[in-house]
DNA sequence: AATGAATGAGGGTTCATTCAT
DNA sequence: TATGAATGAACCCTCATTCAT
């Protein structure tokens, strides 16, 4: 009746609505008319904004991921070196998903699922984080950092899959409640199978030469530390 | 009409039938009258065998990974050293996938996403696949082959996580036509991030310097093998 | 629930009740659900026998001009003369219309409307009357019953419009009760315009009065031209 | 926004873009947002001047049959004779038709159909020119160019009825394309069936008893003058 | 006067599931 | 045991219409 809100207030309050509903039941059991209902509008005011309940379902992403992609592409430029990079990316990738449990869903469980998904705005969005990552490994075998007969593809799939099947644990098991704190160990472990031989560690020597003649040898620091 | 075919033999037929289906449209857009029909029996017949739909497809992952896990169980104690032995479960899940890409597009697609699957007697046999890889990493954590301070379920994750990734991938994308051939150099990345000796790639090298004025190097174990 | 009637004996009734509530409230205004109740049946059921409305609601004429069709085509050979034909095919319709007002509105109201009708096989057995009366008046006019240079087309036009016009009138404002009276005067009006001569009504007669005082008596020829 | 055209201009605009898509689709299958949106108007504007969608179907006719029913009551007092007058007036609805293929589709399948329309003000325009074919018919059997005994409404009928299936014939098959060319053999043919000297035809018989004692017999005038 | 925005009301259609035969 | 036949229960979506601005 009144409008009491902003158009597009209206329309993010039915997103969000969807994204939880989606979310919780999945997109097939999910209705319209609860999410409506939930979002506190009517099933016609949905089909105003959305031409579908799939287009609906499509439009989520496309906000949520929008914001973490721009401040990557922006993060990226500062960092130097493929491992940086790369830890940058997966800590990202991570906090997203621990932040937004309901988008993490969705995107698990509904849309990775959805073939129809792949044609869609929203997905392109999803795929340019993915795209960064491809470079960063790419970059990494480049320079020399990563050896040079690693699959990039590979690399990412193990690091994408890896992300996903802790997220979709985290969902369904309610298994590792942390996600972020994975991200050194996953990194650490990725880096530990296709860098080129921890090369500065290799490097570090301290020599002690001691006043009374002696001289300590202390091994450098290579120890990682998680 | 006529009893042309034994008992089993029928259920069977709707299983496969119903694999192939819910593989190619996904389980809500599929039907069961469509499945029935494909199957060559009615729709009451098909409710005769199994309980709802949902229990159909439920259904359906038990048989196909019975035998594949019997096998994997019969190997490994043949097999020596938990290397050895991953080896060989990554390459077991990789070829039951890409032998059977509708199974595969099953699993992922359709019972990854599914809650109640989880309360199955069928997860439970993939289940079981999954934990032979766990008690095969730790087994390495225990004999020292693999690092002590690894999380084994973030191991297990990378693993799966990554083998999933690349079937779905392949479902969906028709990205890496082989799965096989991505056995090695995913066990060898992964190794490569959790063997003991990795660590130590650093070039430690120790220095003795003697009162007698000699100097003796040793080379530290710095053995990686890619 | 219970099977208590036989599967054509259903059908029929749905196409019965179809029929009398189309007729009633129009195909638009009228819902499946109403129709479904009425005959007794769930929705769903009327979905068991018919693809759409749409379909519905061309397949009740189907059934009801079968019959007439084939009466007409076996009357027809026994009857000498284009004007006989004629006429009998104008009584056809008119006693067809009389006797089922809902099937008349039917088609005057929504069939006569619908474009995707044209393409039905209801249709085809409804044009095969008009073509039978067609045929009759190029019969006419091949035989010099009829003026040869009358459009055949036009007549039938003419034929059916009148018949539809009353049709229409009787079951909007209720105007001809009694549409069967109406088919001598229709024919011979339009018969009066099409014929050759007036033929039996005219009697001419040509006298020929002799001096031999014998009366010679010749048919005179009362052509008509137009 | 701004006003750029005036009250009545808008209006018409409606009310010509409505004519249209009415046609086109059927009074069922148009929206109003349809019509509002091909008229650069809002939805809502067109609830400013239409009650509801059916009232604006209800409108189109009124103004386009208001011309052409004055024309011809200013037409008839110049013309002698029923038959001329009956004449044209079948001209008069054949031109209209055929110069507004929109307005008869319209009328012949939206109007025609509509119980409502027939309480409208628009259906008292329409009916104004049907009355004065049928006073120019008792004209005719009033001053005997008619038969008495002819049904004055059934001729109506025909007369409407046989251009009215043109029309439609016109508007669904293509049929005939042109329609005003069916005026005078329709016409003819109708005046063949009710003109009363084609009755007398076949009593004229002329008689010439000569002086000489010859009778001549000549055949009567039964040629009709068209 | 004009409209952007919202919605009530409803309708066609689908399908998993049941049950008498 | 196998199934033809029936349906309850929903759901997605549309659109004429309203009203505050």
């Amino acid at each position: 009746m009144a409008k009491k809100t902003s158009k597009t207030a209206r329309k993010n309050k039915i997103i969000e609505t969807a994204l939880k509903i989606f979310a919780e039941k999945g997109f097939a059991d999910a209705t319209i008319s609860e999410i409506s209902k939930a979002a506190g509008v009517s099933d016609a005011t949905v089909y105003e904004y959305f031409k579908t309940k799939e287009d609906l379902l499509f439009t989520i992403p496309e906000e949520i991921t929008e914001e973490p992609a721009k401040d990557m592409e922006k993060i990226l430029p500062f960092l130097r070196g493929a491992e940086c990079k790369l830890r940058a990316i997966v800590q990202g990738y991570m906090t997203l998903y621990e932040m937004n449990p309901n988008y993490t869903a969705l995107v698990m469980l509904q849309l990775k699922t959805n073939r129809n998904f792949l044609k869609t705005k929203s997905y392109e969005k999803v795929r340019s984080i993915a795209q960064m990552l491809l470079r960063c490994i790419q970059e990494g075998i480049d320079n020399g950092t990563f050896h040079k007969d690693i699959d990039p593809y590979l690399v990412r799939s193990m690091i994408l899959g890896t992300i996903e099947h802790l997220c979709i644990r985290r969902h369904l098991l309610g298994a590792p409640t942390n996600l972020v704190e994975h991200v050194d160990p996953l990194v650490d472990m990725i880096l530990g199978g296709i860098r080129v031989q921890a090369q500065p560690k290799s490097i570090s020597v301290h020599l002690h030469i001691a006043d009374d003649g002696q001289t300590k040898v202390e091994p450098g620091n290579t120890a990682e530390d998680t």
